[in-house]
DNA sequence: ATTTTTTTTGCAACTAAGTTGCACTTATTC
DNA sequence: GAATAAGTGCAACTTAGTTGCAAAAAAAAT
């Protein structure tokens, strides 16, 4: 398929085969995925997988999420940016077309359809008086 | 020291003497620390340090914390939630005194001197309907 | 089209954070 | 001061991810 190719080329990316299996798989998704998911269904050397996640990211074709999972998931850059609410129970993770500065829970409920807010992560990062001089 | 020993009784555990040292090293820290630094801090085992947070945090003495730093975070929970500002640079942390609901950027900034946020972490953690009922 | 250069891949071995099994010790209860 | 229940620590394990290095594959040069 000369889609995926097209992909990577336009991100500056050698086209290779492991790289051809990663963006395929990555497109059929609908939801983050784990390294470890596509080290299975890529059925390449978990080395190729992530070292691939990571080029795929700082070429700013991939989001890496941290839903405190003791893992990474990703997903594909190409919709716009979003929050994500995640079942503490079954896991199941649902995508929040929130923006930060808005007041948000009732948002939350209504963009995803769970029952119940429980918890919530917000955590900023950014540099500090000393490492910005 | 009386005070540590009523802290652990008055959250119905067991008053051993690595729990105390646990409490002490706890209460001399103003910022979260990780399990690793309380294992060097204390000279207890590894296990023992793990398993007394796990406690502390089922009892509602500790708060865990998640800076993406790729380990947890422990604080106690005797004072108001907050958020943290991280600086992604040389990991300082600061206390945010801000409510999920307001508008917060410039408060970020305000309240920790820091210069710049340039990213910031907001996921939710509920229950899906399915796992309500 | 062949050679050269550069990048990517995959194996093996490693690391860091945290967990599990189990015998031993220490606290609370009687 | 037993008996009982809970907590501790060692060793061994797990999970997610990384590093070194030689072989393979892409792109560039000839
Ligand atoms: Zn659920
Ligand atoms: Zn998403
Ligand atoms: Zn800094
Ligand atoms: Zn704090």
């Amino acid at each position: 398929m000369k889609k995926h190719t097209d992909i990577l080329l336009n991100n500056k990316l050698r086209v290779t085969e492991p790289r051809l299996v990663m963006v395929k798989v990555l497109h059929s998704q609908s939801k983050p995925v784990s390294a470890e998911y596509l080290i299975q269904k890529t059925q390449l050397d978990k080395v190729t997988v992530y070292r691939t996640l990571h080029t795929f990211v700082e070429h700013g074709l991939l989001r890496e999420i941290d839903l405190r999972q003791g893992k990474l998931l990703y997903e594909l850059a190409d919709r716009p940016e979003h929050h994500h609410v995640v079942c503490t129970d079954c896991g199941v993770i649902e995508d929040v077309d929130a923006c930060v500065f808005e007041s948000l829970q009732s948002k939350v409920l209504r963009d995803s359809g769970f029952a119940k807010v429980t918890d919530h992560a917000m955590e900023f990062f950014g540099l500090c008086k000393q490492c910005d001089a």
